[in-house]
DNA sequence: AAGGCGGGGAG
DNA sequence: CTCCCAGCCTT
């Protein structure tokens, strides 16, 4: 039996019952899609089904605001997915009729559309011949076919793009590039993957040559940066004992893009009490103050793919009005990145 | 070709 | 602690 006859039997047998499942609606494919993009589905499922709910069609999506996008996208992480599926939703509807496109090329058009999933979209609503390849095609296939070429690197991107191309099922594209993954994600796993009762394990090379856990190889490991974060929260409670705080959009390029923190100060090493009695007003502006207060003592350190962000919270207790203040109950309307919200969650203002 | 971009779960 | 997840975009 050919390689991808015991996919689809395997699949046949084993897949899960999934929401995006239900539906071959271009729309929710590719909602899903995006979402699970470097997600586990475990992560990304609450997130599609709020989605769904929230923008049943792409013309809800597309004429929301991006603030409401990313705040439904609060917690996902990688928000570029967010404001790239807010821009492709408008892109349907402006310049394809609000029609999804229903081809693999047309597909790579959108932003936040690469070749997975444009791959994805096509075979799975669409029928089209193009076979996935995601982290868990590389898995199986460098391990089934023992390919050590990085899968990383130009050259295997390329190469196992083609192997995929070549071992698929066309005829039933659907559901192979959906039991390809599953079995990727299920049976062979990045570690410990259920080689006693495979049905591939009569033929796979990297079980035969004991390579299993050595492939796929792929290349170097990210370089984590360290960073010093403090965020000064404003704290100021009027005549009639309302409380208001700041915050503010973050611009431009680097991490969290367009979402919402307090005022920072970001420095080379970790600052003390004494540094930010002094160097408060860098950021704080002419806001007055007679108190600071350390909200955590040692630095939480909040850790990204490539940066590690070593974090102190400071209570700075503000004597006079101040422009741009937010009643601090309005806070939770803003997206915001986890270390914030969990900030916001634990600090009862 | 290489680097940037989140957050969380598994081992 | 390390690895990596239904990757894509920019430089």
């Amino acid at each position: 039996m050919s390689f991808s006859s015991k996919i689809l039997d395997w699949y046949h047998e084993n897949k899960r019952s999934l929401p995006w499942r239900k539906s071959t609606d271009p729309y929710k494919i590719w909602l899903s899609e995006i979402i699970l993009q470097q997600t586990r589905v475990a992560q990304g499922t609450p997130y599609y089904l709020s989605f769904v709910e929230n923008f049943p069609t792409v013309y809800d999506l597309a004429s929301a605001n991006e603030e409401q996008v990313l705040k439904l996208w609060q917690g996902l992480g990688y928000y570029s997915r967010a404001r790239n599926l807010h821009a492709a939703a408008k892109m349907v509807v402006e310049q394809y009729n609000g029609k999804f496109p229903d081809n693999y090329k047309k597909l790579l058009t959108l932003k936040g559309v690469g070749d997975y999933t444009a791959s994805a979209i096509s075979s799975i609503c669409f029928n089209e011949a193009q076979a996935v390849v995601d982290g868990n095609v590389y898995r199986v296939l460098s391990r089934y076919y023992g390919i050590d070429t990085p899968i990383n690197s130009t050259e295997g991107i390329k190469y196992f793009k083609s192997l995929a191309q070549k071992v698929m099922d066309p005829a039933n594209i659907r559901d192979y590039n959906q039991g390809i993954m599953e079995f990727g994600a299920i049976q062979c796993s990045p570690k410990k993957p259920l080689c006693l009762h495979c049905p591939l394990n009569d033929s796979c090379v990297a079980l035969e040559k004991g390579l299993v856990d050595t492939l796929p190889v792929k290349l170097k490991k990210v370089k984590v940066r360290n960073r010093y974060f403090n965020y000064l929260i404003p704290i100021y409670k009027d005549a009639d004992g309302n409380q208001f705080t700041s915050i503010h959009q973050r611009i431009g390029k680097g991490i969290w893009q367009n979402l919402w923190q307090f005022p920072l100060l970001e420095s080379d090493d970790v600052l003390e009490i004494d540094d930010i009695s002094i160097r408060y007003k860098e950021v704080l502006g002419d806001m007055k103050s007679n108190e600071v207060i350390a909200y955590n003592v040692n630095a939480i350190v909040h850790k990204l793919s490539h940066q590690h962000l070593h974090t102190k919270f400071w209570l700075v207790y503000i004597n006079d009005d101040f422009a741009n203040k937010i009643p601090v109950e309005e806070i939770s309307d803003f997206p915001v990145p986890v270390l914030i919200a969990d900030f916001i969650k634990a600090f009862k203002f």
